[in-house]
DNA sequence: TTTT
DNA sequence: TTTT
């Protein structure tokens, strides 16, 4: 039974990253990436959704924003739903394991290294990202389930 | 304009590599990849879709079957299309840029080795798979787009 | 500061693996990996020396022997220190963090998994590798540093 | 027979890149990075030695100087050669498939992207480096093999 | 739609 | 010092 699973990605924020709590508290935090593809003609640009968990997420929502470059690392999650109309539905999407922060744009990769730094569940000081400090329950999800 | 992208995936075959041809006569191959979780609750199974281009996907047609262990080194691609009644979809899948074959149950390994050997392209001796040696047209793809 | 470290091997074990603890009784296992070198010409195989700590290193001892292959992703070490002779020498040698038994040889792969099974400490029941159950101390690196 | 070799590292620069080439004029460039280590005590830089070939080196050597961040995606070789005193000797470093410019100290990544651009073999209008256009002859590489 |  |  072999098994192994890693991606590795470079790209942009799509949008600012979302932080979410599930039921028991535990931070989630979600975000769009887009990987411009190099050497290609055809569609130029990947785009990829990423969950990061627990401090890793929250240095995410408290650090980057829309835009921002940021180095991935994690791994290919397959989920599946039932989508409004009652047919079955799938996607693959990402769970970041670690995260590197590429300072694009003049920010010389300040407040970057990795999600071991940071985490911080209080509210203040952060620069981006959109923060929902109530928690979330299940039909949320419902109609959008990740 | 920072980028990258790059997935290793190690996991057994879903189903039976399926070898098309573009109109150009490119072979590309078409399998499914199940990659158990480790140390995981939940669902416990991820499953993916993975194209391999040229001699790289004729030899994983030509050697590979329906629950063999294999190694994928590839890219993440995202593909969007139309869905039958008009609305929006899109997948992520994998396009393979190199692939070991991991010998399971007692092969050994054997034909093993990477995409670069192999490549025949002519049908003879091959021991799984399945294979269209007729050229397949734009119409075979527009419900199943990918 | 941007910084990323990610290496992902296979081949097989050029020897038995070693355990050994540090005076602190973290064990750590020592293994040298050979990987063939695909689509080569010249020298056509690579040797790495891989340590794995704690329960991960205690499987690796307690399932796996010269000869058995093996996936491990980890990060690259660069390490220093003063040759007999009062020269300065370093190396480059890699940290697992993770590991994938390949069944190897009609093995089909039992006892496989990774390093998040086993870890048992105790020395029935294993199948290779070399174990002391002495602790170590700093001496016994004093001419063969790693 | 199990195979794979990947190494992905970013880091800066530690000196200037120096472009050189062999009898048969094919470029080889050569340069060192420093990987700082996160969430460490003890050591807290690994460094390593990297060789980019042909087009892939020449854009390096023509773009990149000492102190640049850069993301390296590779393989691992072993070497090994004769010392001076006729003992054995050995090390490990990277050579480089893939590049991608990590556009550090607010340059934004200008000039970036990966290897298959540029490699201008001409010596016009490049920023930094060190190119030597004559060619290297064995004994050049006598005492310091790599 | 799903592999060991 | 070296594995299949």
């Amino acid at each position: 039974m072999v098994s192994f699973n890693r991606v590795i990605l470079a790209g942009n924020l799509t949008r600012d990253p979302e932080l979410r709590f599930t039921n028991d508290g535990v931070p989630v935090c979600s975000f769009g990436l887009a990987v411009n593809r190099v050497r290609s003609r055809s569609e130029e640009v990947d785009f990829f959704d990423i969950s990061a968990w627990r401090e890793l997420g929250e240095t995410i929502a408290n650090y980057k924003k829309k835009g921002d470059p940021i180095l991935v690392e994690g791994r290919l999650q397959y989920r599946t739903w039932e989508a409004q109309d009652g047919s079955k539905r799938s996607k693959v999407d990402i769970t970041a394991d670690n995260v590197q922060f590429l300072g694009g744009r003049g920010e010389g990769g300040e407040g970057g290294g990795n999600g071991a730094s940071g985490g911080r569940s209080g509210g203040s000081g952060r620069r981006g990202g959109q923060r929902e400090d109530v928690d979330i329950n299940e039909s949320d999800f419902e109609d959008i389930p990740f």
